[in-house]
DNA sequence: GTGGCTGTTTAAACCGGTTTAAAAGCTCAG
DNA sequence: CTGAGCTTTTAAACCGGTTTAAACAGCCAC
């Protein structure tokens, strides 16, 4: 009933020739007449034929496919804005090359060094992408342990032997802290991400930093875990200092959103008696009221730059260097405003 | 330096057997002695031996792995709050059984078929989900051409050769209609997502059927697309009806959190001069100001039967049964309230 | 006519499993 | 002692490609 697909005897078959002079002439080996390799494609072409992965992964080892372990409790992903522009960019890259994407979700609880495991042993990939980094992150001596090529996205402290593409958040946070500044806040508190990860200690210790050259420091510092509902929490703390902040920076966009709803529903007016800034410029941050000031960097193009990074790696032809992307930037909104002081 | 894997040949000389043997006995295939199998099993484990996939891919024609295609703008993915836990619930699946997911992403632009023929041809997937329905979706004649097994979530119109996994939208939007008309709302207006998609219309049909059993009609009927930028102009548009609606149902949360913005933006109050409902639940529904009234599914737990499901129809033993899950039902929030004749 | 050289082509091994058909070993009846 | 009827085991083919080593063809020089 459903035709069998064409294999590579089928297509010698047609052409007149031998198995080896078929694959030849696919790969543009040299070594074969013109002519021949002519008809041999013609023959292909004719008979539909698409050489099959799966006899070509196990003669070379090779998967032509990349993977990404998300480590990620599902509730947290689920709005997470990064991950699927990620995706989608990384995507961009492999259909052309013919390769795949495999993903595989651990929760938060799992034993998320057996998922990278299974992908190495089940030789289900090629590479893999290590996002989220963590401080002294243990997935970096798993994977070299393993053997997995891989690339970092942005750079691990200490030494790694894997390549990083790079897109670097603390401009934008200093941006927005500037920002801030000039609309002449002083009481800026901030709701920063799980310090185990790179990303969030490198907003904060970026806005610490930028508080500091201005003579400053935060007056609150309130450690979350870049949910809403986390969001919500460290809201209510900081509006209950005994001298309320004046503005208060998130390491997401997914916090402030929902620090904005704790702010109103706390009866404050933002921007009036609240300035309140984000980070990701996630779809909502445009269309909330007010529009939330904040950073917006460019998951696609990282996906892309990442994908080929990573990909260079696998064909291992040379060195590979790392890259930088163009770093986050402010994106201004109205839910950031000069500080009237009453 | 890397050691490499031991493979079937190895465990086969440290057990003093041949290679069929050992493949007899780690597949449980009858006709070993005992004595030898717990031999071969014994020496598998020393070695640590794990079968290769891509051999078994080749030699039994299977992938060990599932296909979903994600035909959507990167944009408008980029805040959907469904494929991340629904992808969540099918690894909880794959995890066990050793399979992986193969995600594809495709903007919406390109060309669609082309990613379920590659996903097919390549040989990289045994089966796939077929998400979004559309009416007179292309795609399930497409995948039965191909011979490619399918599970679809929710049921297309029209005869299907593919299980159906479903999760039932339609009371969850009864609910909301029927909770909006007794706070005594009859001015209730609905922002639809695409038509093309039957869980669009689904929802749409729902509401318009719920008020004309009450002997109501829309008084206005925006159709949108999902996105939080649709949302703000369906909103406005409805704002500015000569009579305007006490009420407004959205397709999706997203559109409502924006269409929330929107409202509070023309200097109305939610809910005292406007209730407004959404459709999802995601993270942030419960976190804006006001909570947002919506309605709730389990994208996991669809996840973990479309998976179960796909992989019956793969085993290929005897008919498969459509499988019906929890519908989604109403969460109230502070959003939506008794209506104020004023 | 033979040897050497280059340019083409092929047969066969290989990747690491599964599967089939046949062989080997054993028991027991006749 | 033979052979039928089991159970257990194996050798070899197979999946569909890639790759290596060898064969082959054509040409020229000697």
């Amino acid at each position: 009933m459903v035709k069998d697909r064409p294999t590579i005897a089928d297509v010698a078959a047609r052409a007149g020739v031998s198995k080896g002079s078929v694959s030849f002439a696919l790969n543009g080996r040299p070594g074969l007449a013109q002519a021949t390799v002519d008809r041999i494609l013609a023959a292909a072409d004719e008979l539909g034929w698409r050489p099959s992965n799966r006899a070509r992964s196990l003669s070379v080892s090779k998967a032509f496919a990349l993977g990404l372990v998300i480590t990620r409790d599902p509730a947290v992903l689920s709005s997470d804005p990064f991950f699927p522009a990620f995706i989608a960019g990384v995507e961009s890259v492999l259909s052309r090359g013919g390769q795949a994407l495999v993903l595989q979700v651990v929760s938060a609880g799992d034993d998320e060094a057996a998922g990278y495991r299974r992908l190495a042993q089940d030789g289900r990939v090629d590479g893999v992408f290590l996002s989220d980094l963590r401080h002294e992150d243990p997935r970096i001596g798993l994977l070299r342990e393993l053997g997995l090529p891989a690339v970092t996205l942005n750079r691990p402290e200490g030494s790694s032997p894997f390549p990083a593409v790079c897109l670097d958040d603390r401009p934008g946070m200093v941006e927005v802290v500037e920002h801030l500044l000039a609309l002449g806040h002083r009481r800026i508190a901030h709701v920063a991400g799980p310090p185990t990860f790179v990303h969030a200690t490198a907003r904060s210790d970026a806005l610490v930093a930028t508080l500091a050259d201005a003579g400053l420091e935060p007056v609150g510092l309130e450690v979350s875990d870049f949910t809403a509902a986390g969001g919500i929490e460290a809201t209510r703390r900081l509006l209950a200092l005994p001298q309320r902040p004046t503005a208060i920076v998130y390491a997401n966009d997914r916090m402030a959103i929902a620090g904005l709803g704790a702010a109103q529903r706390a009866g404050l007016t933002v921007p009036d008696d609240l300035s309140i800034a984000g980070f990701d410029d996630s779809e909502l941050a445009e269309f909330v009221h007010p529009g939330l000031t904040t950073v917006r960097a460019d998951p696609y193009a990282f996906g892309e730059a990442a994908a080929n990074t990573l990909n260079q790696l696998i064909d291992g032809t040379g060195e590979v260097a790392d890259v930088e992307l163009p770093p986050a930037r402010l994106v201004v909104r109205r839910s950031t405003a000069r500080l009237e002081e009453s």
